[in-house]
RNA sequence: GCUGACUUAGCUCAAUUGGCAGAGCAACUGAUUUGUAAUCAGUAGGUUGUAGGUUCGAUUCCUAUAGUCAGCACCA
């Protein structure tokens, strides 16, 4: 037989040897680094047997494709050093995901604690360090059956397999689990993994089941990617804008309102910023704006459908005898906005902004900071507009969103969520249409759009924004979601060139997802270091000397407010090396030292956020480099 | 909502097996008047989240409850 490889060498090969002895055939060094094989493009174990002409492809523990391997093979090797230490555990499943890897366990009484992680990690690397093997069993289903009685959860996946299926499992010592694999041939191959939370997680993913327990966990191929992971851990965890929003002045959070965060000065500022840009981009896009009240009544909310999908996360009261609901979402009332007055065909597309305050009850373990809260602004908009319309609208939109994400250095991937398979509204061909629309301004937006099969919204399609953070983070943020339920349910038309009265197509679109939400993205994004065009605090000047400097100082502030910027004076009685510590700490891009000599020539001395090089010009060349840079949003 | 952890001064954290609640920073007062990441000294600051219970005695043990966090479920 003939087995091509993938540098385009081809090797004579007789069949019914393993992919280990063609690995160790090839150099022996190559046998040593390889964790498992490809063949025909199926990862497979290194005891495969080939038995045809195949491609074959070695994966070393340092390439991508080994990382699912790897943290499949420590899944299993949790699972042993669980049974081992809790020999009554019962195992569901334990997949390898992009984060590492997890096992769900039934420990029944049992509760394995974030510091008992330390000593099941030691008896994982005790295995590991025995150099256990591992091997593939391959049984008919009566078999697996047979194998498995007594475990109820395995036999509950074994009865979900086809008879005549093939099932394969791993053996390692005395643990054995079902298990498609491949997995590296030796748990010696296993050296660079962490055991990082453990989390209760409901049986199937529902929450009438009960809850078992989940441990998680990451595996590298080498000892510096491992570091480099538990860097970023901790990198991330001192940007958390829960954090940073104390330390520096931007939020806080009260017990008594669980879920509604209030904003404290310099907060306000960011937001007044991050709105007024969003009202100026909006404008030359062609957008009007609207407000519509916070609250509104009961039938309203039955017309939309909301009263009876989410009555339970409405917050409502009643007044006059009559029930009102705090708005969940601006539509309702943006339609009604809509309807107040006729629309002909030529004014469409029809775009209507809103940032709109909307309230949602979230069940409590849900509220997390500023990414999940109960009350929030959505930087919403509603385009109204005729079907022939929606490629050229979308394509528009997505140059929007594109400019706009840029604008914070945040890269992004565009899903497209299509019909779900049952309960959705509408005939077959319009989904078929709008599905198509939607793709097609994608790619001629020149973007590639990732398709979620059935993930769209009973009421329509959706194209969703998931963008990247500087440190590699994913946030969905923006979307675009068509909307067929709507313009029906109120009833919603515009006149037609042939004086009929037609149904428009209406967008719901965000591009921020919540103000609140974006803002905490943002601060994380940043760590707390924005750019001068954001920056709360522009500038803070210290006086050298409070005697001498400090009414230079202040006049200097004085000018600079009056030029627009945002300035602080710190003239505390502290030497000036405390007070520059401070501003570094406070993250304030520009802090200005004034002194004898600065004030002999009218020049400021300045020193940029995390750099330590001073700088000395004039006042007047200061303030046209400040303008600058705020111009250019930098 | 579910599982688990946590809650001590404004902030960050201590407090032997249950035995006098403490430190650094911040604040305040005084001295110091400072040229690029922490000047010195002093003062004040607490119903240990809340409500019960066990005990001679509870920050510590138990129960309930609120909030926060990590996940799960949810996310129009």
């Amino acid at each position: 037989m003939k087995v091509q490889l993938l540098n385009g060498d081809s090797i004579q090969w007789e069949a019914g040897h393993s992919l280990a002895d063609l690995a160790a055939k090839i150099s022996p060094s190559l046998r040593k680094k390889t964790l498992v094989g490809k063949v025909n493009g199926a990862l497979k174990d290194m005891s495969f047997i080939l038995q045809d002409d195949a491609e074959v492809e070695f994966i070393t523990a340092d390439s991508i494709e080994a990382f699912d391997v790897l943290n499949h093979s420590c899944a299993h090797l949790l699972a042993l050093a669980v049974k081992r230490r809790y020999p009554h555990a019962k195992f569901w499943v334990g997949p390898a995901i992009e984060e590492g890897f997890y096992y769900d366990i039934d420990l029944g009484e049992d509760v394995i604690r974030e510091e008992d992680l330390l000593g099941i990690e030691q008896v994982m690397r005790e295995i590991a360090k025995k150099g256990e093997p591992i091997s593939r069993l391959e049984l008919s289903k009566a078999e697996a059956l047979k194998k498995f009685a007594g475990d109820p959860y395995k036999i509950e996946l074994i009865e979900g397999l086809p008879e005549d299926e093939i099932i394969s499992a791993y053996e390692q010592g005395d643990f054995c689990d079902l298990c498609r694999g491949p997995h590296v041939e030796n748990a010696s191959l296993l050296k660079h993994f962490k055991l990082l939370k453990v989390s209760g997680a409901y049986y199937k993913g529902d929450a009438k089941n009960k809850m078992l327990q989940r441990i998680y966990g990451i595996c590298f191929g080498n000892k510096e990617a491992l570091e480099q992971h538990l860097h970023m851990l901790e990198e991330a965890k001192k940007r958390d804008h829960k954090r940073l929003g104390k330390e520096l002045g931007l939020f806080m959070m009260s017990e008594f309102g669980p879920g509604f965060p209030f904003w404290l000065p310099k907060g306000v500022v960011l937001r007044r910023i991050l709105e007024e840009y969003w009202y100026t981009e909006h404008e030359k896009e062609g957008y009007q704006f609207i407000r519509t009240p916070i609250m509104l009544n009961q039938e309203l909310w039955e017309t939309s459908g909301h009263w009876f999908n989410y009555r339970d996360n409405m917050y409502t009261s009643e007044i006059d005898d009559r029930m009102f609901a705090i708005k969940p979402m601006n539509c309702p009332g943006g339609i009604l906005v809509y309807k107040s007055e006729l629309h002909s065909y030529k004014e469409l597309p029809l775009r209507v902004g809103e940032l709109g305050i909307v309230h949602r009850h979230e069940a409590s373990g849900a509220l997390n900071g500023l990414f999940r809260v109960r009350s929030f602004t959505q930087d919403d908009a509603h385009l109204y507009m005729r079907e022939d319309q929606i490629e050229s609208e979308v394509i528009r939109l997505i140059a929007f969103i594109d400019r706009v994400y840029s604008m914070f250095g945040l890269t992004y991937t565009i899903e497209l969520s299509t019909r779900p398979e049952s309960k959705y509204i509408g005939t077959i061909e319009v989904w078929d249409k709008a599905e198509q629309a939607l793709e097609k301004a994608c790619l001629a937006a020149g973007k590639t759009v990732k398709i979620n099969p059935g993930d769209g919204a009973f009421y329509g399609p959706k194209l969703d924004f998931h963008i990247k953070d500087s440190i590699g983070r994913v946030w969905q943020c923006g979307t675009i979601q068509l909307d067929m339920n709507l313009p029906e349910r109120f009833d919603m038309t515009y006149v037609d060139a042939d004086g009929t009265k037609k149904r428009p197509v209406m967008l719901h679109r965000v591009i921020f997802g919540s103000m609140e939400r974006f803002l905490g993205i943002l601060i994380e994004h940043y760590a707390g270091a924005f750019p001068l065009w954001l920056a709360p605090s522009q500038v803070r000047i210290l006086p050298v000397n409070n005697t001498f400097h400090e009414e230079w100082s202040r006049q200097l502030v004085d000018q600079l407010q009056q030029a627009g910027f945002r300035v602080e004076l710190d003239a505390r009685e502290e030497k000036l090396g405390y007070r520059l510590r401070d501003a570094q700490m406070h993250k304030i891009p520009f802090t200005l030292v004034i002194g004898d000599q600065e004030l002999a020539e009218n020049s400021v001395t300045y020193r940029r956020y995390g750099d330590a090089a001073q700088v000395k010009c004039s006042v007047q060349e200061f303030i046209l480099l400040l303008q600058a840079k705020v111009e250019q949003k930098q």
